[in-house]
DNA sequence: AATTAAAAGTTATGTTATAACATAACTTTG
DNA sequence: CAAAGTTATGTTATAACATAACTTTTAATT
């Protein structure tokens, strides 16, 4: 786990983020996962340990509203969501770079060198665009799954 | 447009790839769009010029056969489809950075500086993954939709 | 023409996400 | 503290995206 509940707590009174039950409840689901999780595997998870029910609504605004407090990232790539890994650092949100395994969802987000980002921006530039929300997404397989790969392949 | 059937049938002819009727219209219609569609754009506008209806069943078949030989790619972050840009090509087919516009969906497909890649490639190999397939999507604004932003928020 | 494999058709269903409206809980202010 | 305002949540319905499973058609090969 990267930040544990407590911690995320005082993160989120000192910059203003109203963390209500349902949303402690979500964060604290995603913050306990290796992987990244779909909304209904959220659904699920909640059910399981929280005791009043949560429907599909109230997990996609509560997803919403983590996010637009940069606590979580939504994975475009495969729908799912991960607990942000630089809560509660000092330094600012920088471009992240999520290496999602196809095989088993886990997820790595790494830090962009500045360098690779400013080429990134540069090109978007020159294409006469301007950036919205810089965070990049690839396919990849993790260790033991890239293994697995292999061994199918030989057989 | 980028490439005209005429150019993507030699293309296909040349390469072994199987151009059925269905595959032809389903490609001919994302050659001739400015912007990226989806699965259901596509249907209408296959049932629009077509003469006989095709179903969500069909355009996914279809979209996988194409996306399969490399002549489409799909966007994750709208869920949407557009022709590669680089069908016909001499050259392989290289790292492209997708800058979709979050107004009106046009696309924009943009090489990578190899260096580029290759710190991206270097930081995946040091979380100890390996890449499956390199594609970049970023959300971006275009030129005209950048500016109409710009309106709103000065009002 | 018979065989067969690939493609397309068809129907049903699963998955992801949002709209629209009602209610609860908390906050301000008179 | 009551009334009004605001934010969060509950509830129901439905839109949007995607695939499974099975059947029929097409086209290529014998």
């Amino acid at each position: 786990m990267k930040f544990d509940m407590y911690q995320v707590e005082r993160y989120c009174e000192k910059n203003g983020v109203r963390l209500t039950e349902r949303r402690k409840q979500v964060l604290s689901e995603l913050l306990q996962s290796e992987k990244a999780l779909s909304a209904y595997e959220l659904i699920d998870d909640c059910n399981k340990t929280g005791e009043k029910n949560i429907s599909a609504m109230s997990i996609y605004r509560v997803l919403d509203y983590l996010e637009s407090q940069r606590l979580i990232h939504k994975l475009n790539l495969t729908n799912k969501y991960v607990a942000c890994s630089h809560i509660a650092c000092e330094h600012g949100h920088v471009t992240s770079q999520f290496l999602i395994c196809g095989g088993c969802s886990k997820v790595e987000e790494v830090n962009v060198a500045a360098s690779t980002i400013s080429a990134l921006e540069a090109s978007v530039r020159a294409a006469g665009f301007s950036l919205v929300s810089p965070h990049l997404e690839v396919k990849c397989l993790c260790g033991p799954c890239g293994r697995e790969e292999l061994n199918k392949e030989s057989v």
